[in-house]
Formats: structure tokens, C-alpha cells, sequence
DNA sequence: TGTACATCAGTGAACGCGCGTTCACTGATGTAC
DNA sequence: TGTACATCAGTGAACGCGCGTTCACTGATGTAC
């Protein structure tokens, strides 16, 4: 089989030597991207360490060299496509353009970020509830952190200043929320649908613009 | 084993004979319930028909009496689980305080439905975006429907005569979604932590509330 | 009402299969001298 | 620089297990006469 000669041959393809750890590293890599691979039309639940290392082009039992089970792998994805959200966010408040339509460009950055690594956010979407518990709570904890950096983000603007800080949380959990859904969306719909993908973030600027408006009518109650 | 002569127990300890046909429907019952208690835990996905069987008192083979295959159980949790949904949904509608405070009794219909029924609820969030192609589509489709029927009470209220049809759509959505999530929330909660039920219902009435006083600032656009 | 036959929910043996995990191994890379 | 030994990523055989599915069956319920 083509397949099963992967490991050795992602090596041996590069041209110069490269030293132990390094190639660990790019195995326990294949790993991860083999997993990943499968998991777009499947839950981790589903997938079974031997088809991962085959895949990944490993006989079963080196799996153990790199993950001590599944469960183990999928806190690991966790954390990578974790890696992906933050660099989205990182870019979504670096934009220069952000302040002037600051809607428009999220929401913008928010889609590009999706479609560039759906393989992440479609695992995301799809562990969060139905995941083991070290998964799911391993993307609970980073999903109420974001939640909370927004908050804090969200305090900066004039017109919250005098918000508390519970009612802050409260609107950045209903835009995370919010965003949440326009993700799924996104890696669920029909591939290729331009006039599909334009219809569902114009919806996702909509609900964020319904968000916003309700601002200048708060008022926090006991 | 105690447990393998469940399902013919379930049937002698009924006082008068019933017909072959109501026996059947009483196990395909058997086979729902037993599902959907080993689902307090798991996903549809890493659940076993010998298990199921099992559980229910029977043997492997006489799954097939009652359904295809584990994904077609699956479906008919679906419709089990949204009959469930709409119950609550007409008992929101028919409450007479609802006018009064309509958010606020909105949220505790919801509140008593969910942990009543929690099983169904737990159901439907976990394999709303996990579960296998039918189930899923399953799902999805209900809650379209549901979100449209939330879009029409919506159009009776005075203050939202002038909204466009996508735009009620829109705000539909958006608070299934936020309840959809208080949803999550409830049924993932620590049981018996009446401090912390109170947090996500009043949590819940919050967003409810940001959403509805957005409505007066609300413009369409194209 | 009684008899003879049909239906069919549930049984139990059997199957081949992919699973996770163990273990002793190999041979290339790394290290000490 | 060369040699001898240590490390350890990946191998391959083997295991026992639960899985979904098949098949011929049993015996209580249902039906025709």
C-alpha cells in the first residue's frame, strides 16, 4: 500500500539530515493532521486510534509514542485550533480599519479566519457539547477566556464605561454566542456557495448590529 | 442477572393482558428510554445496539424488531426530544401571565421544561452539531421550523409591525440561539445547585432583554 | 365455543471484524571517551 | 576522528473483547372457520 510507507518517506524527502526530536515532532504532527483529516465528517467519538496511525502512515502501536490515547490527542487538537481562534482574534483588533466599521471587519476577519482553517473550527463546533469531558471542558475553559478578553475589550468603548462588569460579560457571552453560531454555519454550509456565504455573514453583522443598538436603552437592573 | 428479564417483567407485571401490538410499542418504548439514559453520558456515537439492547432487557437481535439501525433510534429520539420542545412552546404561548412580563415568564416556562425533561434537552444540544448526517438534519429542521414560528408570534407584537420578513427571521434566530444556550447551560450544570439555576435564569433574561431593547434603534438596511 | 393454522416479537448460536493494548524486537540517531 | 554503548521512534505478532449482523428457532397471540 502507498499509505503505509508515509512516516518514513516524510523524512526521507527532505533533503538534509534531520536530528530525533525533530522528526518526533513532525510525526506527532502527522498525527494530529491525520486525525483532523478524518474528523470532517466524523466526532471523535467515532474515530479509532488505529485508523489515525494508519492514516498518519504508522503502524498502531507507535501512536503510543506520541499520545498516551485519543482522548489525549483531542485535548491536543484543543489546544491547536485554540492556537487558530487567538490568532483570529489577535488580527480582528490589530486592524487599522476596525474602528471605522467595526462590525464589517470583524465579522469579516471572522470569516476569512474560518475559511482558512475550517478543519479547526469545524472541530471546535463539533466537540464542544458532544466531546469527552477533558474535551469539552478543555474548550470550555478557553471559549469562557475569550469571552472574558472581549468583555475587557468591550469596556474600552465610552459608551459602556459605565456598565458593570457582570451586564459586560453578559453582552460579550450573547456575541460570542452569536459568533459561535455564524461559525457553524459557515462549516456546515453547501462548499463553494458564494451567494450562501455572503447571505450568512450579512446575517451575522445583523444580529451583532441588533447587539450594539440595544446599548443606549440598558439599563442594569438588581 | 436481574436485568435480562426486564422486558418481559415490564409486560407481567401489568394486571391484564394486552394485545401483541401495544406489547410491541411498549418495548420499542423500553429501547427509547434505555437509549436515552445511557445518553445522560455519551454521545449517539459511542453508543453500542448490543448495550441498548441490553439495557432494555433484551437480547441483541430483537433491536431489529423495532428499528433499522442505531442512527434510525436516533431519529426517533429527535421526534420523541421535539415533541418535548413544543409542548413547552404552547405552554409559553398559553400562559396567561405571559403578556404581564413575557420575558420573564418565557424564561421559566423554558427553565421547568429543561429540567423536567432533561434527558430530551441533553439530547438535542449534544447531537445538534455531533450527531450523524440524519440525526443532525433531523434537528436542524425542527428548529427551523421552530425559529419561524417564534418570526410569526413575533410579527404580532405592535412595535415590530414595520420589520421586514428577514429581519424578524433574524431576531428569531438570534434569541433561539441565546436560549438554545441557557439550554446548554442548564443541562450541563452541577444538579441541585439552586444558586447557580437562579445565575443562568436570570443570565438568561438578560439577553432576552439586550435583544428586545434593540428594537426601538432598529433600522433595515439593504 | 373449539380447533387448526398463521403471524411475528423475542431467542440463542454463530460469524467475521476491527478494536485497544502488551510485548519483545530492530536499527538509526545520539553520546561518552 | 573512531569506537563502543545507550537511547528510543517505529515494528510486527499476538491477545481477548465487544461489535453488528445472519439465521433457524420458539411459543404466545391473533385469525378463520
Amino acid at each position: 500500500m502507498a499509505d503505509s510507507a508515509g512516516a518514513r518517506n516524510l523524512v526521507r524527502v527532505t533533503a538534509e539530515p534531520v536530528s530525533r526530536q525533530e522528526r518526533k515532532q513532525r510525526t506527532r504532527q502527522a498525527l494530529l493532521d491525520a486525525a483532523l483529516s478524518l474528523l470532517a465528517e466524523r466526532t471523535l467519538a467515532g474515530l479509532s486510534l488505529r485508523e489515525v496511525a494508519k492514516r498518519a502512515g504508522l503502524v498502531p502501536t507507535a501512536f503510543y509514542r506520541h499520545f498516551a490515547s485519543m482522548d489525549d490527542l483531542g485535548v491536543a487538537l484543543v489546544e491547536e485550533s485554540m492556537r487558530t481562534l487567538r490568532r483570529m482574534l489577535r488580527a480582528a483588533r490589530s486592524d487599522p480599519t476596525t474602528y471605522a466599521d467595526i462590525i464589517r471587519s470583524s465579522v469579516l476577519t471572522l470569516y476569512e479566519h474560518v475559511r482558512a482553517n475550517e478543519d479547526h473550527f469545524r472541530f471546535l463546533t463539533r466537540e464542544r457539547y458532544a466531546g469527552s469531558g477533558a474535551v469539552r471542558r478543555a474548550i470550555s475553559v478557553e471559549l469562557r477566556l475569550f469571552s472574558s478578553e472581549l468583555a475587557v475589550d468591550l469596556a474600552r468603548f465610552d459608551y459602556l464605561r459605565e456598565w458593570t462588569t457582570e451586564d459586560l460579560r453578559m453582552m460579550a457571552d450573547l456575541i460570542v454566542t452569536a459568533m459561535f453560531e455564524t461559525v457553524l454555519e459557515l462549516v456546515e454550509a453547501r462548499p463553494h456557495d458564494a451567494a450562501n456565504d455572503a447571505e450568512i455573514v450579512r446575517t451575522a453583522e445583523k444580529r451583532l448590529r441588533l447587539i450594539v443598538l440595544a446599548v443606549p436603552n440598558w439599563r442594569s437592573r438588581p
